[in-house]
DNA sequence: GCATGATGGTCTCGATTCGCAACTCATCGG
DNA sequence: CCGATGAGTTGCGAATCGAGACCATCATGC
């Protein structure tokens, strides 16, 4: 008697208290995060994603309809015509932190010296610095200075005033 | 017989020049993930990692020697005997940047509010705040005021004034 | 000195996913 | 009307995943 009552057919969430977790299972995959790097750098169709990416044109049909479900893309027509394209979300957008730390951490480790490889620059074409966490009190912090806390509910500890005004 | 002579059997990279496509295929999957995240917060056996990850032994078994394999963790003997245990290198505490930008679209997008969570919090038990993306100006940057520049080399894009045609 | 249990794996095998190629369908250009 | 391009879908073999059985080593109790 491993299952009391029916199946249960969808974990729905690896780990769901955990919101590393909860992200992988919405946009952890190598092409989801491929897929929306480019949409970051301009990339609107589909032809365009195949293109850039390389991913087969079945894989990609899906991780598109995938991250469109999850709300991380939207489909909407062209403004010059009929054709359909994929934008970026406000919570699409806001994967650029995550995109902009596995870069920079990809230039300091997964390169030899003087190997070719591309770079984030802002509108003046300066290079992007590199993205530091720091604590609450700006202190630099990391893994040795962290812990996770289980939280029994919604609440945050210390600071539960904040609220998502998105 | 569709390969009549040597075999490309490696293709080695997704996408060599890009930063982003280097890290994921070194750790942009799930359970790697998952693992680091385990690690960084204090795991270290591989039954603690099974027990926290849930991940199927067999799976993990080739996770952990994968990460080993690209540098991002070691196998050590503990001090107090004879076991084993799998601790980050600096590489690997280095991903901490990437883990903390995950758990916190995470936690702005994939919760409802009051669902329960874990959080991370620092040495005095602070929720640690957003990781803000700014340019080398000290600007906020995202996707809109950013764009990746092919680089033919190593050499650094703040000295190139002219973008590579596409 | 042998059963028991924890640790740290490996092996097997069915299920799922991936990736390539071929095919469809609609539109556009001439 | 004909071909090219965009946007997919379908079929199928190959690779990967996942659950569980199995195995080796060591410590402990008795």
């Amino acid at each position: 008697m491993t299952r009391p009552s029916a199946a249960a057919p969808k974990p729905a969430w690896t780990d769901p208290d955990c919101p590393v977790a909860r992200t992988l299972d919405l946009v952890g995959d190598r092409w989801s995060l491929l897929v929306i790097r480019d949409a970051m750098d301009g990339a609107r169709s589909f032809t365009e994603f195949q293109r850039r990416t390389g991913v087969a044109r079945n894989i990609l049909s899906d991780r598109l309809r995938r991250l469109i479900a999850h709300g991380v893309l939207a489909q909407e027509t062209a403004p010059s015509g009929r054709r359909l394209q994929y934008v970026l979300t406000d919570a699409g957008r806001d994967l650029f932190p995550v995109l902009l730390t596995m870069r920079q951490w990809g230039e300091r480790h997964a390169f030899e010296p003087g190997e070719p490889r591309s770079t984030l620059v802002d509108e003046h074409g300066a290079r992007v610095p590199d993205l530091k966490p720091t604590g609450a009190d700006g202190a630099p912090i990391d893994a040795g200075t962290t812990h996770v806390r289980k939280t029994e509910d919604g609440s945050s500890p210390e600071l539960a005033e904040v609220e998502a005004p998105q």
